[in-house]
DNA sequence: TAAGTGATCTCT
DNA sequence: GAGATCACTTAA
């Protein structure tokens, strides 16, 4: 998903945006996941077919963007950590023709929260297929990006699932 | 480093 | 219905 970019239509406006960092969520026994602990209402989108957002909320205050990865009956889902924004095009030029990536600072959006606050989403995404139709979908960037440049780190906020789960270095960072 | 914040889940 | 927990952010 690195390099990929996320669109966030918002009524006519569409936002674009060059995904920069995830954090993987993998299996039943994966005790950072939120699927260790059983399927319920809130987590069920995991079990559910890739492709597919799961959004939850939490310390009162944010929204978690999540894409559903993996086959049906298997929870797993990548975590979106951050973002780069790209200049919107003009629509009389070819979408993948025109996109920039912004590289100042302002271009950035750190933080699982904050991505979500920028995008405008919460709980009604979840479950939801990842498509034009719901309003927020990926596309191809166009840009293969080279092993080198992705750099794997220890997940955020795991580290009540001890040392073993919260050791995985599941958290990748396009550099 | 700590507090705020509220949905969700577990236990009565 | 009460209590604990939490894939975070912000201000000190």
């Amino acid at each position: 998903m690195l390099g990929k970019v996320l669109v966030r239509r918002i009524g006519r406006k569409e936002i674009r945006a060059v995904i920069t960092e995830t954090e993987a969520y993998h299996g039943l026994k994966d005790k950072a996941s939120h699927a260790a602990r059983g399927k319920t209402k809130r987590n069920a989108p995991m079990w559910g077919a890739a492709g597919h957002w799961y959004v939850y909320f939490v310390y009162g205050n944010h929204w978690m963007l999540n894409l559903v990865t993996g086959p049906e009956e298997y929870p797993a889902a990548i975590l979106i950590r951050g973002i780069s924004k790209i200049k919107n095009q003009k629509s009389k030029f070819r979408r993948s023709a025109s996109q920039t990536l912004i590289k100042n600072k302002d271009g950035v959006v750190s933080g699982p929260g904050r991505v979500a606050k920028f995008l405008k989403i919460d709980g009604s995404l979840s479950g939801r297929p990842a498509s034009r139709k719901t309003g927020l979908w990926i596309e191809d960037g166009g840009e293969k990006i080279k092993p080198s440049r992705i750099k794997a780190a220890a997940r955020v906020g795991v580290n009540y699932a001890g040392k073993e789960w919260a050791g995985k270095k599941w958290r990748f960072k396009l550099l």
